[in-house]
DNA sequence: GTTAGCATGTAAGGAGTTACATGATTTT
DNA sequence: AAAATCATGTAACTCCTTACATGCTAAC
């Protein structure tokens, strides 16, 4: 019942954010969207048109994008062809400012961190810090928990199970020392405005030539 | 259409091969063996109970499942609490044996390995073989489309997408190394036929202090 | 001229979650 | 006596996929 308080917004949607996320660069259609939201965040999960299209359709009569009058177009996009191009609408670009600006518990879940973080350029360093370290706290925890798992029942359980287990830890480590690395750079830079990528640094890749 | 020729097989459902799976060591109620199926194939995905209880009926209307009479039960499961004890059935058995005698496609996908994996004790070394070497073309497949990826748009694409994808694929490096290593060595312990873990061996193992 | 890829959509349905509903038993 | 946890279930709903349907354009 609380649901009608919160003004209407918020449907937790994932690709709602992926969309606006892409559009704000350039506007798109729907073939060439779902191939960029395929690159960037594939190649786990195709997204399928059976989504994508009504996806579209749903945020136009939310008034977050619109298609866009082919006439005026810098030809570059206007192809002969059946094309619906979106942009964000005013009001688009205000929602998608206002999830960007916040690190709700959200961000930092399995779901949405990949999307989150992929649109980092254009968020607040402060918040970019904030979903960092959510998203470390939820993998310490689930660390946590496996180890706790693991210790249980290390011996009733068979050498395959706990062989998954121990790989499934260590994937989980590595993600916490990246998490890691992002955050102490994060924290070093944040005071020069610059918004500094993220990506040198590296000592920790393995190098594997 | 092909679909009925079949005979009536492959639902593909893990979470039936999972239950299954689990029933093989020992009769559980419905309560617990949601516990253990989250403890070994968590802590990613959490079965809920509005998933768990229907499967258990229709494995039960498959007739590959049965629940136990309560009253013959050696006193350790029959606790005073309205429980349904579930069992395997001879069909069920059967079908069990089947399933984890193939190495079809599906057993290496993103879905299925883990819980085909974590069976691999009750698996033919040929069978668990052909799984793993399934599950490692998947992952170079994956890691070659996404090499791709960060080739074709290296330069317009942000640093920090470019971080995420880094990062990922550095994921996938390491788990086609635990694929290759495990491939390693069940192909030098399939000769004689004890089933062995596949934990030791760990010169990979980066040993963090 | 025919195959491959571009482009947009709809309908049906699978798989599972959340939230609800209920009650017994154990622990504090 | 209250709170936690055990235990089973149902109903509504979400999110997405598959499969279908349609037609254009480019390349071979």
């Amino acid at each position: 019942m609380p649901n009608d308080l919160v003004t209407m917004r918020a449907r937790s949607d994932v690709l709602e954010l992926a969309i606006l996320g892409q559009l704000q660069d350039a506007p798109l259609h729907g073939y060439e969207l779902r191939k960029r939201l395929n690159a960037t965040l594939g190649t786990v999960r195709a997204l399928s048109y059976g989504s994508l299209y009504p996806a579209l359709k749903s945020l136009t009569a939310a008034g977050l994008i619109e298609a866009v009058d082919t006439a005026d177009l810098p030809h570059a996009l206007a192809g002969k062809r059946t094309r619906i191009v979106y942009q964000l609408t005013a009001e688009g670009k205000e929602r998608l400012a206002q999830t960007l600006g916040t690190a709700d518990p959200d961000s930092w879940e399995d779901d949405s961190f990949g999307v989150r973080f992929s649109l980092f350029a254009e968020v607040d360093p402060q918040v970019r810090l904030r979903i960092l370290e959510g998203r470390r706290m939820r993998m310490l925890e689930r660390r946590e928990a496996m180890r706790e798992q693991m210790q249980r029942n290390r011996e009733r359980r068979d050498a395959w199970t706990l062989e998954l287990q121990r790989h499934g830890l260590e994937q989980i480590d590595r993600e916490v020392g990246w998490l890691e690395d992002l955050i102490t750079h994060e924290r070093n830079t944040s005071s020069h405005p610059t918004s500094t990528p993220g990506a040198q640094d590296r000592r920790r890749t393995p190098k594997e030539h």
